[in-house]
DNA sequence: TCTGGGGTCCTAGGACCC
DNA sequence: TCTGGGGTCCTAGGACCC
């Protein structure tokens, strides 16, 4: 057995193997042996897909349409939230008992720093090896962790170590294994950047980190240039924020919400894309008065059946929370653009700038009446609370 | 049956103000 | 007498992440 080489690593990366299948399958006897599929419904993609369908070439993101015909014998389910939500709060409960500097990334991937820790509980690769243990254990699912000095290091060391595996990238060692990945595995590297990179003859992290400086931020823009250009170098200064996920609670305030929804089949009937906008406005308004926040800018996307995406937006005088304040903002917007059998394959509503609702202060000439619409959301909120989210809608989208 | 839904951040141009 | 120069807000688009 060789000396442990976590000493000086004490970030983790813990990274579900599979979440949303391993999930779905682990209480299924059923499913064991089977290529699965998360997602993938109608006009979808792929959410997850377990090792045995990743062997088909089927991968997360991917049209379900195209998920299917590579692996025609897979089984499609549906993502069961609240029970990924449940399994999700567990694990990281298991997190902060090893420590308070959990920083939650996703349902599925989170940080740790560890420092502090290591004389309770061993060393940083021995932390990862109990977390590990206990997860699997605990919830019948395997996870990964990449165990490294810093965020971005430790974050593709558990890719590596993907499936059900640890990789530990000491400091010594972080060039070695940084240098010879391809440019699209860093965080901040997609696909369009990725493609630029390599035009430019540039393909792997080492050659990033051999490029001057100013060459890079020509190419890509001043601030991802000098960003790339540290973490080709490993030289990640990031620290780890304790943070939850919003969706939990207790985390940052959004700055935006918003909802969008695809057609089932592409349409330009403009009734059934104004009362899309109405019941999306709704969803996006409900979800701003449990926040207890008001936005002032409101932006409809549009998405054309050739998959092209328009935006448009408009900053309201005073930030607002009331259905049909932003639902006849978005209606205007929609009709400014003055389509002309133009077929639509999605539409969305997201509000941005957020603040919470009590810094917002009504202007008494608008007062009387906006705040009868607001007593009305109110009121459609208690009941929904009552008796369910179908027994109040608005006239429109009844039918 | 091509390509979800929820977000964040960056860039760039024009308006506007001092 | 060609054309300052910031800073901030608004808008639109786009890349990226999970």
């Amino acid at each position: 057995m060789s000396a442990d080489p976590s000493h000086s690593c004490p970030i983790l990366h813990v990274d579900m193997d599979a979440f949303y299948a391993s999930v779905a399958t682990r209480n299924r006897p059923d499913l064991q042996g089977v290529p699965v599929i998360v997602g993938g419904g109608y006009r979808g993609v792929v959410l997850s897909a377990n090792y045995l369908a990743r062997q088909y070439g089927v991968r997360s993101a991917m049209p379900s349409t195209r998920a299917r015909r590579l692996c025609p014998q897979a089984v499609v389910v549906a993502p069961d939230f609240e029970e990924l939500g449940r399994v999700s709060s567990s694990v990281m409960e298991n997190f902060r008992r090893v420590t308070p500097l959990v920083e939650v990334v996703s349902l599925d991937e989170a940080f740790l720093d560890v420092r502090g820790s290591t004389r309770r509980l061993g060393s940083p690769l021995e932390i990862a090896e109990q977390l590990r243990a206990t997860i699997h254990d605990e919830q019948g699912i395997t996870c990964s962790v990449g165990v490294a000095a810093s965020v971005s290091v430790a974050k593709l060391a558990s890719r590596r170590a993907k499936p059900d595996g640890v990789v530990v990238v000491p400091p010594e060692g972080i060039t070695s294994f940084l240098h010879p990945l391809d440019v699209g595995e860093l965080w901040g590297v997609g696909e369009k950047t990725q493609a630029m990179l390599h035009r430019l003859g540039l393909m792997t992290v080492g050659d990033l980190a051999h490029t001057p400086l100013r060459t890079l931020q020509r190419a890509v823009g001043a601030t991802l240039g000098s960003h790339l250009h540290e973490l080709a170098w490993g030289a990640d200064r990031r620290t780890i924020t304790p943070r939850n996920v919003s969706a939990f609670g207790g985390g940052d305030p959004d700055k935006s919400m918003g909802a969008q929804e695809t057609f089932g089949r592409d349409t330009d009937d403009r009734e059934v894309i104004a009362r899309e906008l109405l019941r999306l406005t709704t969803k996006v308004t409900g979800r701003m008065r449990v926040a207890g926040v008001a936005g002032r800018t409101v932006t409809i996307t549009v998405r054309f059946a050739d998959f092209t995406a328009i935006t448009r937006s408009r900053t309201l005088p005073e930030a607002t929370d009331v259905t049909l304040e932003i639902y006849r903002t978005a209606t205007r917007l929609y009709d400014a653009l003055g389509l002309q059998r133009a077929r639509l394959r999605l539409v969305g509503v997201r509000v941005e700038g957020l603040v919470p609702r009590e810094t917002v202060q009504r202007q008494l000439v608008l007062g009387e009446r906006e705040r009868g619409w607001s007593e009305a959301d109110r009121a459609v909120d208690r009941a929904t609370r009552r008796f369910g989210a179908a027994a109040v809608r608005p006239a429109s989208l009844l039918s």
